[in-house]
DNA sequence: ATTGACCTTAGAGTTGTCTCTAAGCTTATA
DNA sequence: TATAAGCTTAGAGACAACTCTAAGGTCAAT
């Protein structure tokens, strides 16, 4: 049985982090010792631990709240539960892929044409082309 | 002179949302009428199209504040801050990236195992790796 | 017995970017 | 003149995921 901050220890958070997880459902303690100690189970550690694996993916605590629902009755859910909810995950990371990309795309685009040199921004091209509404060379940003 | 929602149609913004740039200093209306409301005169309304350039491209309320105030005076502000400003942007863009790219190998590599049928998950692939602690095959997840 | 580290709770604050509400004034149209 | 649409303000609420505070109880060591 681990104490709140033994168990942060243990899975690399603070233990109001861990207090904050527990308020949404995601970590728990099953037991309390007499004075109100959180006390935390090996199977609690295992949860805590599936948790943290989630949430190092980069799962959504929603989603993982989700997950941890059907690892708690596996039979009463379907593989394809848990697919769904990581294919979502994939898309919506593929989507901010695509939105990171072009900004990047803009951004190089915009310290090519500029030299960033130390002489005063009067004809600074990058203030340029925030003036004339975007980079006109290749296509409009956006 | 543009009315508040007059400016918001013509640069496709709400306007709720002139006004919450405008309480930002993002946003600036020159004048106003004899009752009280905003009007835009042709330099606000370039001001806000610089704004919403910037914005598109992705940068943040913060990062447009910098760039408008040097705008707002070139000739004492130095090219390079421009570019300090789009460099760091560029970064910060370089290391979501990076990490969304990790997300995205790892939620492919989860669902290429896993057939998400309909059967029920208590042999789930992508339920397995989240309890042992990730990827081990090529691995591990941080 | 005292110190200091740890535990408890409810709840507020943070960050960034909006989004909306309430209560009231103005303007344009029918 | 009545009505609707649009304007004003201050301030609250939303979202995610923490992060911290206040005010106090507990425990181990000295």
């Amino acid at each position: 049985m681990l104490k709140t901050s033994e168990l942060a220890g243990r899975i690399g958070l603070s233990a109001h982090t861990i207090r904050f997880y527990e308020k949404h459902g995601l970590i728990e303690a099953s037991e309390r010792s007499e004075s109100g100690y959180r006390l935390y189970s090996a199977a609690d550690i295992n949860r805590a631990e599936f948790f943290k694996t989630a949430r190092n993916i980069g799962f959504s605590l929603e989603d993982i709240a989700q997950l941890l629902s059907i690892r708690l009755d596996r039979s009463s859910h379907s593989c394809q539960e848990v697919t769904d909810i990581t294919r979502n995950k994939l898309h919506e990371v593929n989507r901010k892929m695509a939105e990171l990309k072009a900004m990047q795309k803009v951004l190089s685009r915009l310290l090519d044409n500029c030299d960033g040199g130390l002489e005063n921004a009067t004809h600074c091209s990058i203030l340029e082309v925030l003036d004339n509404g975007g980079l006109a060379t290749t296509g409009r940003v956006n």
